[in-house]
DNA sequence: GTCTATAAATGGATAGAC
DNA sequence: GTCTATCCATTTATAGAC
């Protein structure tokens, strides 16, 4: 690659992270592409070299979203214990959900009026979801029914945390033994 | 009250009604007072002599919404079982919440940019979680703990419905058996 | 209470010079 | 790649006639 695309792509992550900045203070839909370009230090018609739209610019972000959760997910190191894991895999889903709550919005709920992620987005949280079903399946839940209920429970969890004790850690404090209802309910074999 | 009251009152009904079907189509922030005002068959100046401001209409749906399920949830015929009363006031609250999705958004989501709810609103919300607590309160639950756990198990399971199978029931059918989970981590003098 | 007209601001997006 | 200038649509909200 040219040093001309490195600088281009480099440029238009700091508009990312800038969108993502924006994104804290003002909300999902808070902020006009006047004020990203004014952010970078550049006019709003800049812009336009690097996304055609500013749906464009929030595809990238949720794409990008789930491209880190996987990334984040992976990286986890696994005790050997099934309870165990589940502990580990709720604990850093929970983690990386808090740290950025806009993002949620963007990546489970549908908060931008108009806005459908692009096919190759879609993919991405698809491939997200496959790898989280595959954890279980090697502790040896299959039924997608248990998996339904672990879903509700880590983003009840997580939705609950950031929008009514922001910051702080209310829900934090009851995560795991709330694992713990869940591995004695639906980790029938083993029982600590 | 005179009949010129009535009607304005009457009036503003119908507009909030409009307002939720509006928000049902196209989202939370997704329609203009245009539109409500054409969907009204007025023009959108006319609004103002029932609304001083496009936030008094959303804290008007706000307040309404917490009315609303006070109100539900009072009419609720309670089982004398500590479990079967779970699972009543588990049910009926997301029977409820699944009906109006992007109610939640407004309710327990910061959605809309700008909007704080009024003082009297917001009054209304907090009478709607002290019920709940003393729902608990009266099967034994007094650990705060606990009642964190259930309201994001509950919001849980109606944000995961809404948002990944609108209009089905796949949470739902899995509720009845993560209220007996919770039930047999909670309950704990009560088992079936 | 409802209207027309319009203010005043802001939005996303484009044209074309440099 | 960045700019100025501008388009065009849309927004909430107000003034004032009826």
């Amino acid at each position: 690659m040219d040093q001309r695309s490195q600088r281009h792509l480099a440029t238009k992550d700091e508009l990312i992270s800038t969108a993502w900045k924006l994104t804290d203070e003002k909300g999902l839909t808070g902020w006009s592409l006047r004020e990203l370009a004014q952010a970078n230090g550049i006019k709003a018609p800049s812009l336009y070299v690097y996304f055609p739209s500013k749906d464009h610019i929030y595809d990238e972000m949720f794409a990008r979203s789930y491209e880190d959760l996987l990334e984040y997910l992976k990286q986890a190191v696994l005790p050997d214990s099934p309870r165990e894991r589940l502990h580990t895999f709720a604990t850093r889903f929970f983690d990386w959900a808090v740290s950025n709550p806009a993002r949620l919005q963007l990546m489970f709920w549908r908060v931008v009026p108009g806005f459908e992620p692009s096919e190759s987005s879609y993919a991405t949280s698809v491939q997200t979801l496959e790898l989280m079903k595959q954890t279980f399946a090697d502790i040896g839940i299959t039924d997608p029914g248990a998996l339904d209920v672990w879903t509700a429970l880590t983003s009840g969890f997580i939705s609950q945390q950031v929008s009514n004790d922001p910051g702080g850690d209310r829900w934090r404090k009851q995560l795991d033994q709330a694992v713990d209802m869940f591995a004695d309910a639906y980790l029938k074999p083993a029982r600590a």
